[in-house]
DNA sequence: CCATAAACATACTGGTTGGTATTTTTTTTA
DNA sequence: TAAAAAAAATACCAACCAGTATGTTTATGG
């Protein structure tokens, strides 16, 4: 039973290592040695808890960055207040909030979908899945947001929610690119523009 | 004098194909003999016209890159009509307008600024110099449609800008996890809203 | 037409990569 | 406590990679 907790542990941590080299160097660049090295493990126990580079790249995505996803942009959905301040905010407040690094090596998500997004069955439907998760709590609240008369109710709340997410995700791309945050600044404002069009 | 001609060809050959498999299977998964065993040219041939791999990346983002923004989304911008409709028109139609090909391995700029945005100050400033280059257009567009009054006078034109292309480079990404147009036609909508709030 | 240089080919190198085979160490269980 | 099984370490391999050194062919210019 020690031993299941022991070994659950190593492949958080191997996962862990990963998830932070994936992010600042890019699936491809990053090999299992480099992996293993951040760990202080060798290669033979990480063969021994993955069974290829995909596996660890799934487990990746499964883990961190559907975690990811789901802790800062969608159960800050379900917070209390109207539904469409609440849109307003997660939005807003993430893109204020990111650290340095992520500003500069933009969402780890989106890197994966570019990177992989093409390649391979398995990565797309994995990133797929989160996507949808988000795409449909989005849903749930722009049509929360027309019951009780925070939002337009003849909003299309499918069309909204992948523009929002299109537009979010493209920014951490281009963010890339500057040094500084003007290109935020402008996003931010286009951003509430776009969401004032479904203000009720 | 016949050398030239042929040598600059040759360099067009080699930046051709490279610009293929970049689009195809990425940066870091080509190496530089695919791209050779696809001109019929040996590596020593490489090396005589680029000496580097960075290099032949950079020179696929300033002549193949550049070149295929400059020509679907800048250069339309340039037609007759109301700049208004004209936005509309050349997004819509860009992203209604993709092959199947197009489609699967998204924006090629796009998968270039996310593989390899955050590596060098190099390729940074290389694919920054584009999207400034069709930021800047959009935005002398918007400004033409304020003083035609197709576009409402108080739009913000740098942030709808920004918004515009980062929509748009989100959902090349998005779409390469489908294999149906139905994010396209949602984006469509979306993006179809947002216009309309700059609309005069 | 010959010397020079450009264009291209061939063969190679040192390092890296994902993955495997095998052994040692640690834990579990009967 | 001994046998079995899991965890981890070590050593290795064939394939690949960016880049180089050197040779050969082809065009150019005097």
């Amino acid at each position: 039973m020690q031993q299941e907790i022991k070994s659950e542990a190593t492949k958080q941590l191997i996962a862990e290592k990963a998830f932070n080299l994936f992010y600042k160097n890019g699936f491809k660049s990053t090999s299992i040695d480099n992996i293993m090295k951040e760990t202080s493990l060798s290669k033979g126990a990480f063969y021994h808890h993955f069974k290829s580079k995909k596996e660890i790249g799934l487990a990746v995505i499964g883990l961190k960055i559907q975690k990811r996803v789901m802790d800062v942009m969608i159960l800050p959905l379900k917070e209390p207040g109207n539904a469409y301040d609440t849109i307003e905010n997660v939005f807003t407040k993430r893109l204020k909030g990111f650290s340095l690094f992520e500003k500069q090596h933009g969402c780890p998500m989106n890197n994966f979908i570019n990177e992989l997004g093409d390649n391979e069955i398995a990565y797309q439907s994995a990133l797929k899945n989160i996507i949808e998760d988000w795409k449909n709590h989005l849903i749930q609240i722009i049509e929360r947001g027309k019951l009780e008369r925070s939002i337009k109710h003849d909003t299309p709340s499918e069309a909204v929610a992948i523009y929002l997410i299109s537009a979010f995700e493209g920014i951490r791309g281009l963010r890339k690119l500057y040094n500084n945050d003007a290109v935020f600044d402008e996003f931010l404002t286009g951003l509430s523009l776009y969401l004032k069009q479904i203000k009720f």
